[in-house]
RNA sequence: GGAGAAAUGGCAGAGUGGUCGAAUGCGGCGGUCUUGAAAACCGUUGACCUUCACGGGUCCGGGGGUUCGAAUCCCUCUUUCUCCGCCA
């Protein structure tokens, strides 16, 4: 959520920047400032009125002390008509509030400066790429095809049990996966993030604050008994431990990783994006979270993309990093960068991860806030990335690393899985 | 799942209808003293909305109600603790 702050003061400019991201109601702009000149107004009125309520019943209580029952009596008569005028006037100021923050959770995230506009993922920007491409002098086979040939994942049976999109990883499947997990944990912990393991079950607040509700629950599985939500990314429980927190100056900043399975219903999606492990409804990914400094967010988002970027680098994959357009990047996000890992096999790039700088658009939600020297608050920034989603990057590893009989084991998994090759 | 108790400032813990945003202690910050530190002493120490400012308003787990007035009474939800039952 913008704040009320930056839309008086740059009123313009947020309607440039949203249009960046095709937004294409800036109306809404000037009608939250007129919502909020309301709103205050019927403060200011509603307060008058308390101040005056509190006043007569301190001398209604007096009175009643001094045992002028007399007087006590016809102060509280008095009362009535001011009673009925703070109730008036609270509704309407309730409801005036009401209608902005309605409005205000319509708005985007402002793109960052460097973000170029753009109407879907077309339009991105490749600005690195790095990695041998693999060639092969025999047929090279498709991952699902792979898999099936070594019995390591079966689809067919995770049909049978939940759906389509829920695979059943089995033997070296497994352990190549559990061993992923741990690598990519590992290399967090040693960066300096904090190993956490959250609930995979999240409630309407946490939804709320980092922005999958009020409107994107369609996304999410849901408990509609118990009002829960299954995780889309572990990015909501863990960012949701910051919800409504203020943190002082030298606590930042906060470094956070968590594995855990996501839950994504993906309605919508259709035809070979869905193949195999590309697209699945419940998948592995480690991510890492941030909370910093407003003014080292981007410095961060830079070292976020390196640690992702080291990542590849060690499991030789050869990738390439896209920095979003406007229209690609995220109702929340002001600028993100999307990594994506060439499969050998499919001859496509596949999305592995993706790292944002939300800015202070979910600590607004959030009321994630700090306190600096000087006793001053402000809201902080929140930063997140993939670091890494499993499924594809298996996918990738099993069709680049792939030999005429079996798979080769990346060098850097081989403690972890101890074994070489599938 | 059943029965009971509880939820107050960073923490501990008073407060059962009236100047209570809240005693006191600890912690934090500033100062006096000291070569320095500790101790002692003095002062200070929550958030939000509103106002150019003075000031005003709101917040005692969340929501609702009673009352001229609620931390205090009532309803409801959530959470925690104790006992019983069940259980990985």
């Amino acid at each position: 959520m913008l704040t009320l702050a930056l839309l008086r003061e740059k009123t313009e400019d947020v309607k440039k920047g949203l249009a960046v991201k095709n937004f294409n109601q800036p109306e809404l702009v000037d009608e939250i400032i007129k919502l909020d000149d309301d709103r205050k107004a019927l403060q200011r009125d509603r307060d008058e009125a308390q101040m005056q309520m509190n006043k007569a019943s301190k001398e209604i209580g007096a009175a009643f002390k001094s045992g002028d029952k007399a007087k006590a009596e016809e102060l509280k008569a008095e009362t009535a008509k001011l009673k009925e005028d703070i109730k008036a006037l609270s509704e309407k100021h309730d409801a005036a509030l009401e209608a902005m923050n309605k409005k205000l959770i319509l708005l985007p995230n402002m793109p960052h400066s460097s973000v170029k506009p753009g109407k879907s993922e077309e339009d991105n920007e490749n600005i690195h790429q790095e990695g041998e491409i693999p060639e092969f002098s025999f047929k090279a086979l498709p991952h699902w095809e792979i898999t099936e040939r070594h019995d390591i994942i079966d689809f067919e049976l995770g049909n049978k049990i939940t759906g389509a999109g829920f695979p059943v990883y089995k033997g070296k499947g497994a352990k190549l996966q559990r061993a992923l997990i741990s690598f990519f944990l590992d290399r967090a912990t040693e960066a300096g993030y904090l190993e956490i393991q959250p609930p995979l079950v999240i409630n309407e607040d946490s939804g709320y604050g980092t922005g999958q509700l009020p409107d994107k629950d369609g996304q999410m599985y849901a408990i509609p008994e118990d009002k829960l939500f299954l995780i889309p990314t572990a990015e909501v429980p863990v960012t949701n431990i910051y919800r409504n927190v203020m943190l002082k100056e030298d606590e930042l900043p906060k470094k956070n990783t968590a594995y855990s399975a996501c839950f994504r219903r993906e309605a919508g999606s259709y035809g070979k994006d869905v193949r195999g492990l590309n697209r699945l409804h419940q998948f592995d990914k480690v991510e890492i979270v941030q909370i910093v400094h407003p003014e080292k967010s981007y410095e961060v988002l830079e070292e976020m993309r390196e640690h992702v970027a080291g990542l590849l680098r060690e499991l030789k994959l050869p990738f390439r990093i896209l920095r979003l357009c406007g229209g690609d990047t995220s109702f929340t996000a002001a600028l993100t960068y999307d990594f994506e890992v060439f499969s050998a096999a499919q001859k496509r790039w596949l999305e592995v991860s993706s790292v944002s700088n939300f800015e202070s658009f979910q600590a607004n939600r959030m009321k994630l806030r700090f306190k600096d020297k000087e006793g001053n608050t402000s809201l902080l920034h929140t930063l997140n990335g993939s670091a890494l989603a499993l499924p594809r990057i298996l996918a990738s590893l099993l069709e680049n690393y792939q030999t005429e009989s079996g798979v080769i084991i990346p060098e850097v998994l081989i403690p972890y899985t101890r074994f070489d090759e599938i």
